[in-house]
DNA sequence: CCAAGTAGTTCGCAATATGAAGTGTTGGTG
DNA sequence: CACCAACACTTCATATTGCGAACTACTTGG
């Protein structure tokens, strides 16, 4: 056994979420586009819609190191969507949230990648739909997947 | 409506679905890792698993444009993984195909990832796992989603 | 007060991705 | 046949991404 490629075909449930994950990152890198950011500029907006992170937060939230995600704000930053604010009650750390313009665009970009997500989704039977929604749901809370 | 990031409440399946190509992509992050390759060149690799391809139908396949894939081509051919042959039938193209060396790490990347994401769904109930392997092929079947 | 730990940044480096421009090659049309 | 548009691929300049190691500044426990 596992010999070739064939070896895919035991479940078929593994590829398929490959090309599912493919299909996703597409649209993401679509939207970003048309949004004029990159899709882990986007990203890092979107991880801010619903309030500022500190820079550990946010990198653990990305799975990316820390000296990574320093030049990918700073990147956001430069473009005005993004602001770090010290933190009051620990001068190391900084809280980044969104700027009136990053708010803006991340609302925007999040709303296109969900609208064409649920297009694509769309085309399924109602029943499969929800059903597809609730495996998922349960997939995702299990510990180790969050 | 369309206010904050709240609106992915209304189904919750296209957040589903980003998070789950997350999980997708740090599996796949991490297996290239373990293998010492990028994951856009274990991706390459298992894209040649099934034949010979020229950088034409790669490009396509991959969603790169074609400056972008000579470069990545580059680099995993100077590692000895792939090799690129001249088509004898059009001297403009080139067919790019597996070393040994390549083969055999595809092979086991390939393999890597199926089982971790088979894992990863293995704690799905039977039913649930059958469910979700036939909905999302019914989806990736659908015309524009392939 | 000091040692250890924590939050971020800086630096050097390699890989990734794009688009524009360039090199041959092919194939059809006049 | 000669030409030229289309095609396959490469080259180049540029920006972004990502890592790890070393560094700064601050906090906290003893």
């Amino acid at each position: 056994m596992t010999t070739t490629a064939e070896t895919t075909a035991t479940s078929g449930l593994a590829g398929a979420l490959v090309r599912v994950s493919a299909l996703v990152q597409q649209v993401f890198a679509d939207v970003s586009r048309e949004h004029d950011v990159t899709p882990q500029q986007a990203q890092l907006l979107c991880k801010l819609l619903d309030g500022s992170l500190g820079m550990t937060e946010l990198s653990r939230l990305m799975n990316l190191e820390k000296s990574s995600l320093t030049g990918l704000v700073d990147r956001v930053e430069r473009r005005g969507l993004v602001t770090r604010v010290r933190d009051l009650h620990d001068r190391r750390a900084c809280k980044v949230g969104l700027t009136c313009d990053g708010a803006r665009l991340a609302a925007q970009a999040h709303a296109a990648v969900t609208e064409r997500l649920d297009a694509v989704t769309g085309e399924l039977a109602d029943a499969d739909r929800q059903r597809l929604a609730a495996i998922l749901t349960d997939l995702l809370s299990r510990p180790g997947n969050g």
